[in-house]
DNA sequence: GCGGATCAC
DNA sequence: TATGGTGATCCGC
């Protein structure tokens, strides 16, 4: 029963390795081009379809994560909706849209099922699994996460003083990376195209991406938090955790004093404005490290009442691990807010993996991983470019070939080797297929990549062209010497 | 072990 | 004209 029809969709991805620690992410980005985005989120419901479950990707941006106090909401997802409509992009956002709302209505059989049911002995077991995780709740850290302000578009406006006070984007015509605050008035986003950006806002200035920038000034600031927490965890270039409890033994002063002087030294040495959040756990600090953004901190109190009722009237889409898809999910169950997660823990139970229960009850309660570590061994190594469209096997080929290439360079900067190769195709209609498969002996070099990446595009030529996207990943690592 | 989905930045 | 790149996890087979 657990969880037989939520099937798919991954919840978990952060918190739940929990016991652990977060994941974590090292220098990103090394494509020169552009780059950057993830999963975009385009497009606008402006027609309007009555049928509640739909919706998720469509519209929705407008998340008021900075300002947005002027501008109409609804304009903004019209502008977006009326640019993407009809875009091989959107036309497969819609298509996933609708697999969704279709495994969300089996979901909901099952729930208003479980509504007519009488789970008064459920009830108690559940109280109990809500009384095991309440005991794993530690109060004795105090946790600081830290992020940068506009990160990409701070640092050009920094060393471009013309571009400051405009609405100005990082990235080019294509996607952008990041905006600066001005440019957020308008609705422009990160992982939000450009052409589109400018439909928002022409006035908008894009400048290209220079991540060797980015990466310097990431350099500088892991420096700084080294002096308060030698065992800092990088999340990405802009965002760590800290764990300062020891650091405070040190001295005499409050975390809130420690945290003012740790941004006043960012920004003395570097000249940008981070925020941060102080809370007992890395997922409280989290959440508290955006409450005052731009420039700002936030102190959640160590104290089980204050983090309660923190938490409580918080929407489940703040919790760090809760996205698009997640939070409509829970919607459709009525939950909207942490608070909703535990008067509806019943239901969770029964609709949802025992892991995935966890997650969400750890979650409401505001019970999180506080342990904070360097140490870190990366899984996979992967390389991907995007390119107009190719049809004709040889093309594909050599574009194997390149990334093959580049690939075996990366993993002998790492001296790594792996026995499992994925090669991703993102086909001209926005679908992606995976190929993933293993190997007797671990493999590195470009050869090696090539050889299996052509068989595998060989046996599948027929189902993945016309081809826009190539992925290559090699998994299952050991060091190589 | 594989393939699709989700999530973060 | 045009919707990225990198890394990780979960679920159902
Ligand atoms: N989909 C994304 C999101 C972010 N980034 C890059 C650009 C950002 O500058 C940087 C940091 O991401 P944040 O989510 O912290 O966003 P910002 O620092 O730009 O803004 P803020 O933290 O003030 O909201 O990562 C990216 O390339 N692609
Ligand atoms: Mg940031």
């Amino acid at each position: 029963m657990e969880s037989d029809i939520l099937d798919s969709h991954g919840f978990l991805i952060g918190e739940e390795l929990e016991g652990d620690d977060f994941h974590y992410v090292e220098e990103d980005q090394k494509n020169e081009n552009i780059g950057p985005s993830s999963i975009p989120y385009p497009s606008s419901t402006g027609s309007k379809n009555n049928d509640l479950i739909r919706n998720s990707r469509i519209g929705e941006l407008a998340s008021n994560k900075a300002g947005l106090q002027g501008i109409d909401k609804e304009k903004v997802k019209q502008i977006i909706y009326e640019a993407s409509k009809n875009s091989a992009f959107y036309l497969n956002e819609e298509k996933k849209d609708e697999a969704l709302s279709i495994k969300l209505k089996q979901m909901m059989k099952k729930y208003e099922s479980l509504k007519k049911q009488n789970l008064s002995t459920i009830n108690s077991k559940v109280d109990n699994l809500v009384q095991v995780a309440e005991r794993e709740r530690d109060l004795s850290h105090i946790i600081v996460h830290i992020d940068m302000d506009a990160f990409y578009a701070s640092i050009e406006e920094r060393d471009n003083p013309s571009l400051r006070n405009k609405p100005m984007a990082v990235g080019d015509n294509s996607m952008l990376t990041t905006s600066n605050y001005e440019a957020r008035n308008y609705g422009v986003r990160s992982a939000m195209p450009g052409f589109i950006a400018k439909k928002l806002c022409p006035e908008l200035i894009i400048v290209p991406c220079n991540f060797d920038k980015y990466r310097a000034v990431s350099k500088q600031i892991r420096e700084i938090f080294s002096r308060y927490d030698p065992d800092y965890t990088p999340m990405s270039l802009d965002e760590a955790y800290l764990d300062i409890t020891k650091y405070l033994d040190t001295i005499d002063e409050s975390p809130d004093n420690v945290v003012e002087q740790i941004r006043r030294e960012i920004h003395e040495e570097t000249k940008l404005t981070a925020s941060a959040g102080i809370a007992a756990n890395k997922l409280l600090a989290k959440i508290c490290s955006d409450l005052n953004k731009p420039n700002g901190q936030y102190r959640l109190q160590n104290n089980v009442d204050d983090i309660m009722n923190f938490i409580r009237p918080l929407s489940v889409r703040k919790i760090p691990g809760i996205g698009r898809v997640t939070e409509r999910i829970l919607n459709e169950m009525d939950i909207k807010t942490c608070g909703a997660i535990l008067d509806n823990r019943v239901y969770i139970h029964q609709m949802f993996s025992s892991s995935s229960f966890n997650f969400f009850i750890r979650a409401a309660l505001g019970i999180g991983s506080n342990i904070v570590k360097t140490d870190h061994k990366r899984k996979s190594k992967s390389i991907s470019r995007t390119f107009s469209s190719l049809s004709k096997p040889d093309d594909l080929y050599e574009k194997l070939r390149e990334l093959a290439d580049h690939l075996a360079a990366d993993l002998l900067k790492e001296r790594l080797q792996g026995k499992t190769i994925a090669i991703t195709f993102k086909l001209v209609n926005f679908k992606m297929i995976t190929r993933e498969r293993s190997v007797k002996k671990y493999i590195h070099t470009a050869d090696d990549i090539y050889n299996i990446g052509k068989q595998v595009i060989f046996i599948n030529i027929n189902r993945i062209i016309p081809l826009q996207t190539f992925e290559s990943t090699l998994i299952t690592f050991i060091n190589r010497f």
